[in-house]
DNA sequence: CTAATTGCAAATTGTTTGCATATTC
DNA sequence: GAATATGCAAACAATTTGCAATTAG
């Protein structure tokens, strides 16, 4: 509530209900997932309202996004990590950049400017990655 | 030609000139933007093929991909490096890793395996940063 | 009360697919 | 000659848009 009302957005319980999914920590969701989440507690919901909310938390840097294979994913975690999409399960993974390395400082920027980096791994999560030895 | 036999591929004129359009040295593409190129040239070719084609080419390792905003992003340059969008004039700019980086070994892998690593930034390039000074 | 947001349907964009024809090897 | 690739039209998936009705501040 406070984080929608700091951005000016206005408090609807369909916000509410979205940020309540994503902000688990860890967490990563497609639009289509949370839609199909929230239709059960909310059958008014729509997809096109969940891309419009998810839009508005992105565009006041609530939430961060970043993309695999042509569709969106979804996140509350704003540290500075990669994300590692997993080709067996198809779930994504935070990876921590390792404690020494600073991300946004790693490039050589010679007078560019960058606003946002993203990160994106494609292979096996842990899980699939131990299963699979 | 070579790259193309080495990978098992058929060599084909459409190939070839698709190549022709990527293979230069920096260039960052979108499959609109070199069919568009090629219609001039080669008036019977479709934009399915392009996709076509690059599909073979990225999944043959001879061209990588990358992704901004939902649409593919095509390049030759096979070595690590990050990408950056520019949000004012819309060109894709290589951003080399500092010498010290290696950015494959930048996470804290831990038993996940990692395939694959697309480095995004969003910002402005070196031209339109400095035109906006 | 006013501006912002929702819900709905329809439109758009980027990309893929099925299939007949043509082309490489 | 067999396998693969092209061209074309049609299908698809993810996302956005226009607009009327609703709701938050």
């Amino acid at each position: 509530m406070e984080l929608l009302r700091k951005s000016g957005l206005k408090v609807t319980p369909q916000r509410l209900s979205v940020m309540n999914v994503i902000m688990e920590a860890g967490e990563h969701f497609k639009a289509e997932e949370v839609y199909r989440k929230l239709k059960k507690s909310e059958p008014s919901i729509t997809l096109a309202t969940v891309y419009n909310i998810f839009r508005s938390l992105t565009d006041n840097g609530i939430i961060n996004s970043f993309e695999v294979d042509g569709t969106t994913w979804f996140e509350s975690n704003l540290d500075a990590h990669a994300n590692l999409f997993c080709e067996k399960c198809g779930t994504i993974e935070d990876v921590s950049l390792s404690e020494n390395s600073n991300l946004l400082e790693q490039f050589s920027l010679d007078g560019r400017k960058v606003r946002s980096a993203s990160l994106v791994l494609k292979g096996l999560c842990t899980k699939c990655s131990r299963n699979s030895r």
